[in-house]
DNA sequence: AATGAATGAGTATTCATTCAT
DNA sequence: CATGAATGAATACTCATTCAT
């Protein structure tokens, strides 16, 4: 597995005229990395659409992946923002109000960014996550455990945390999938009811299967 | 979007000798792939650790992405022939059978060969996916549709485009993340169990959302 | 050979704190030239340890050599005055004597600062060594010249101009290199003990060889 | 102190067309260095001047310093040949005769493409001198000071091992910058008859110094 | 067919130096 | 005078691909 290389950026830009030049590289190197993918993502390339010199990037990002990781954060930023909103909302919410809530913030965060998001999550060589987005996932993963864990009367599944597993994947996939290639409002609604009958019935409804096993399932099995 | 490049085999290898040597050269790619990424997959280096010239490489794969291609079609034919054998049969059984049948065989066919697969569909810069994956899938897509056509009495879903599209992108992102992250007998057992419950509820079980507006939903709809 | 760039400092600060600024500047720039060489030695680094910009720097040092040159001139100007002590109270003794002190001075002159001395003596790319270092080199070179031309009588060498050199070349070559490899003080003072023995010996004592020449032997000859 | 890179050949060419490529870079090379010095020398400029391409150069030599490293070797190797030639025959000499001959090779050896010698001992960024000419050089002290032992009735010093050291760096250092600085045959030679009879002299003649010491000398103090 | 030497455009990155503020 | 952001030519090195033998 290859090492993770230092992605911070170098110096953080106090003046005005450097945050500009930061701003303008990053929205450039958004833009090339979504026209002509990672491998047509050049340094030079970056700085001339940016209408700065190689050497001013590389005053503010030490090297190519810092650069791609500045995206990320930022892209995850507004993810995170878009989630955190609702989350504690849903959390407050009876199931199938919550999980209604969420499937739905899920498709508005998908909203966000949608081919920058396909880059980043597709075509960037894994070096691994970034930490942060692993600490969010597992961030709304346990939000959504303790949720169910609170309504555990309401519920009928055998491990909450799997649960919470099997609705996020779900979820995500789902809506992942139907926005990079099925993309219309119409699918869009019409998979987010589906998804909230799924799930709920899940959760609230069919018969749990024979053998629970909780015993076995250690607090972080699933995540 | 990249142009997808010819990806053909240069010659189909008449000769026993020139089979070996094809032979030879996909396996030392394989393992380059797997041991060192994408990026660390050279041309050269696949030679040598296969004891061919590249030049020998290259009287047989036009460029490097026909030789990652044949490494995909190779590796999609596994999980082609995993699920073959299987699909008919589920076809046959009653819904909670054919979903339960279904879930087993998705995990099975991950379990062949995981460190390739991961890397053919994380690492690899996507170009779009080989057309034959696209067909597999829009195949097993279509079968399952064709199944819940013939059992719609038996289903309580709305859209039968939908529901399969939601099933099969259910499972795969399920079963697929488990076997990265959290890949023990034990958690994959669990969520079979669980996965199956959810689906076979959801085929069969709640109450159908208010709205199907199917009319509006064109025949590929979903895929 | 690339030719000698100017070297001389922009201006001559004349202001108190203009002084300070090339003094820690200066200081910065041996700092870091022996800690990490030549080539680790940046401008933009001197700055930075030296806690001023680089234009601060650049306001003294037209570039990167003159700054160089500035340590050189330092270090050579704390040599000479080392030097320059010695001389003359060796050129009032005899000749075993003035040997004696000639040697044990050059031995405390490589006492001073010698991970500079080793620096720029080894790793500075030559662009031929600063002019005021030959010119103090000659003059050394003059100086003992001179003193056997007055002591000729007591000497038995075929021409002094090269014995000059011999003496001058053999001490500086033999405890320049014990610094660097063997530096104790034991093998310094034994080393002393047997340059002095030997030279003593070469000057005063040995049969000289058959063909002086002298006619032939210009008066620069030797430097 | 910077770590010492790999510096060999990637690869040993077997064919012809192979050794003839080598061949041309490295003469390339060492022309280039000797014109350009070490920071004009680029990969891209060598491989110009061979005629070939930089990726030729990068077959053979896996960096710009193992390239540099190839023209050490050589001319290491042929110096230490020179070198090789007298050294048995001054051994078998005595002490007047071995000193005469030793230095009359040093002279020779110096005479060996002067200036590659002189931009390799003085331009390169010393990451420490190639390990082999450090065993040469300790091979050649070792010999010498092997000799003085065997001969030690006839000589009158108090420490065989230093009186190699000042012997070799005596010789080295006045022969070397007589090359560099004062290279006439006419000063080679006055400057040879002086070095023998100054060391001669020093060997065999004086009164040895009072305390010797040699007690404390461990075998390889010199070395 | 097979070899492997040769190619060279392309890439990330550095760093001495300038200049607007 | 001082700052430090900006510059951009220059450099080492890679690797998919070709082609003479």
């Amino acid at each position: 597995m290859t090492a993770r290389r230092r992605v911070r950026p170098r110096k953080l830009p106090t003046q005005a005229r450097a945050k500009a030049t930061v701003e303008v590289i990053v929205e450039a190197a958004a833009r090339i990395l979504v026209r002509h993918g990672f491998e047509g993502m050049t340094t030079n390339r970056v700085a001339e659409k940016a209408g700065v010199s190689v050497g001013s990037l590389y005053q503010y990002f030490p090297n190519k992946e810092s650069l791609v990781a500045e995206l990320e954060r930022r892209h995850h930023a507004e993810l995170r923002a878009a989630f955190e909103e609702a989350l504690p909302q849903a959390m407050a919410l009876d199931v199938a109000g919550a999980v209604s809530l969420l499937i739905q913030s899920a498709v508005k965060v998908h909203t966000i960014n949608p081919e920058l998001h396909r880059v980043l999550s597709e075509e960037i060589p894994r070096i691994g996550p970034a930490p942060e987005f692993k600490a969010f996932e597992q961030e709304v993963y346990e939000n959504l455990k303790a949720y169910f864990e609170a309504r555990r009367s309401e519920l009928c599944v055998p491990d909450t945390g799997l649960a919470a597993f099997i609705v996020l994947r779900t979820v995500e996939a789902s809506v992942h999938d139907t926005m990079i290639h099925q993309t219309t409002p119409q699918n869009l609604g019409l998979l987010g009811q589906e998804l909230s009958r799924m799930i709920t019935l899940y959760l609230t409804g069919g018969p749990v299967s024979a053998k629970p096993a909780r015993a076995k399932l250690g607090k972080a099995a699933w995540h």
